[in-house]
DNA sequence: TGTAGTCATTGACTTTAGGTCAGCGAAAGT
DNA sequence: ACTTTCGCTGACCTAAAGTCAATGACTACA
């Protein structure tokens, strides 16, 4: 990598963490491209060399957080179901918080945005998720611990739902609730209750 | 009520439902404000006598079908919980529903816009939502349907984000599966899990 | 019935901010 | 040393949200 793609690198680096300090503060709607390129000490254009539209820059900050716990989750294959589950899901939260509640709700607006839905966008990171909890409950499946006949993609589903739906009505709710509380006592009280009649005692 | 006030009612449902029939076919970003009023037949600026914002009239649209909905779990109370919810549910995903992916995209993103949420104002909504549903709970403890020590805050927050995030995902999912086969599937399989080990047998 | 006042309606106008692009110059390639 | 590449610049463009003074049909009251 040379000087030139160096310097690229760093701008992008720079407007992102700008971006996510000035969205924390004030939320995407009271702040415009200039603030973001002032307080990054670049042009407005330079914004657009890396960004097709405002709205981008949030998807691209929480990428790389969220790309984390997939990678964890493949060194965690020895955990039991309800444990994998439950540590996925506190560091979904875990994610969605540190990035603040501004951050949050414009990422899931963005998310909704037809420009963003449509196949191989990122409209469709939510299926990934769902993808993602599927293939960890049908491996549950394969190696035992739950039984043969789990409606594994309804299960998937339901979690995918409370997930997504925890963080939409944390935005919602403006912050009144501490979402990694409600996680885990979600966890404890509910996840365990979801598996009860798949589950073997293996 | 005189001619004026009349006509005035008649132009704002007018506005309304050429709204809905515009978002159902184009989407919110697809259309402005003009669109809207000339197909209404009416001027730009009459548009904003009865909404502040562009984004507003899609929080209209959506509040006749869903206040009925409040009204019609009055009229039930001696339905025993699960066929309550089950109908609570299937209400709910059924308004979403009918009013197009496009409109209740757009409801969501509206509903997330930190304009909306501050208190009192629709991004509130949900909060009216969890209530009902805590109502039904406590209601249900008070009875003996469920039982004294029922974690009752926790399961309307379970069901809540259950039933927003049913709604998110669909619209991530640009429409990818049927809402209402799923909400049966949801309320047949999970509802009763969820609630197994609180519920008495009266 | 006449007249003063109200208010829904109008559409030209203002404003604002997202997005473009031709040109620049430092770095890379030869 | 010369040419090419490309990240960067910022003046400029443009679309569309939102404003407002003027209008005239309707209401209210004498």
């Amino acid at each position: 990598m040379n000087k030139r793609q160096l310097c690229a690198q760093e701008t992008k680096r720079k407007l992102i963490s700008t971006a996510l300090e000035l969205l924390k503060e004030k939320g995407f709607d009271a702040i415009n491209v200039e603030d973001i390129t002032k307080k990054a000490g670049v042009a407005k254009g330079t914004f657009y060399t890396y960004f097709k539209r405002k709205e981008d820059i949030v998807l691209d900050i929480s990428r790389v957080p969220f790309s984390e716990i997939a990678q964890e989750l493949q060194k965690m294959s020895d955990l039991k179901l309800i444990d994998k589950l439950t540590h996925y899901f506190h560091r979904f939260m875990e994610c969605v918080e540190s990035c603040g509640i501004n951050t949050c709700r414009q990422w899931t607006r963005d998310v909704l945005d037809p420009n963003n839905v449509p196949e191989n966008k990122d409209g469709q990171k939510w299926k990934y998720d769902y993808e993602m909890l599927r293939d960890i409950l049908a491996n549950a499946v394969n190696t035992g611990e739950l039984k043969k006949d789990t409606p594994v993609e309804l299960l998937a589903h339901v979690l995918i739902c409370e997930l997504y739906g925890m963080m939409t009505c944390w935005c919602m709710s403006d912050g009144k609730f501490e979402p990694l509380d409600w996680t885990q006592k979600f966890c404890e009280v509910q996840l365990s209750q979801i598996f009860s009649q798949y589950i073997t005692n293996k």
